[in-house]
DNA sequence: GACCGGATGGAC
DNA sequence: TCCATCCGGTCG
């Protein structure tokens, strides 16, 4: 599977991703929670809570660019955390990648992450695995699917997960837009935004 | 120009 | 439950 497959909308290119390979400098690991995230509200998926709402400015605009290509941003100014773009370009779509599995380069992320860091826990949640993949804020706009990349991807086939709503979001809180493999410890824990609105309010 | 508020994570 | 720590977006 290659680039093209990401040209779709951002709940198919999560069920794509999930299970899909992921290499990021001297680590391999297998994705196995994401999130979809849409765009403004004259698009094709009007999502609130995406950062390409309000449509392109100077932090959002890799999201409005062609399908695969990492976009990346800092999280309350500590973490770095990385999405998937896809739909074509210039429609704002993109899925974040929120837990991975390591398969190999254990040593290098455990050097990166810190020694007593539990395995299942070395790349789970969006901000430790950018620090498991050695992803910085130096790698938004990057080719996902050129050979010279220092993060690379390789989709895999179709997966069918478990979904629910996304992690932390005060907008669209109860929007099921967030997907899982199960059985997997690495997936991280549901917490609702303090500022979301209680469950089952519109969206 | 000031200020607000996170698509988080880890310590209590 | 609390908060560290940036910075783009928003509003005055």
């Amino acid at each position: 599977m290659l680039r093209a497959d990401l040209d779709v909308d951002p709940l198919t290119a999560a069920r794509l991703l999930l299970g899909s390979g992921l290499t990021g400098r001297g680590v391999t690991a297998t994705i196995v929670e994401v999130e979809a995230y849409g765009g403004p509200a004259d698009g094709p998926w009007p999502d609130p809570a995406a950062h390409s709402f309000r449509g392109p400015g100077l932090r959002n605009s890799v999201m409005f660019g062609p399908p695969g290509r990492l976009y990346t941003y800092r999280s309350h100014g500590i973490h770095v955390c990385a999405n998937v773009v896809c739909a074509a370009d210039g429609v704002a779509a993109a899925v974040l990648l929120r837990a991975a599995v390591i398969d190999t380069g254990h040593d290098v992320a455990w050097a990166r992450r810190g020694t007593s860091v539990r395995e299942v826990a070395l790349a789970r949640g969006p901000g430790n695995l950018c620090s498991a993949l050695g992803i910085t804020m130096d790698d938004n706009g990057i080719d996902l699917f050129d050979p010279q990349s220092p993060v690379r991807l390789e989709l895999s086939e179709l997966q069918v997960g478990q979904t629910g709503p996304r992690v932390g979001v005060s907008k669209a809180a109860d929007r099921p837009w967030r997907m899982w493999l199960p059985d997997h410890p690495e997936v991280s824990a549901y917490r609702r935004s303090p500022r979301a609105p209680v469950p089952g309010g519109s969206d």
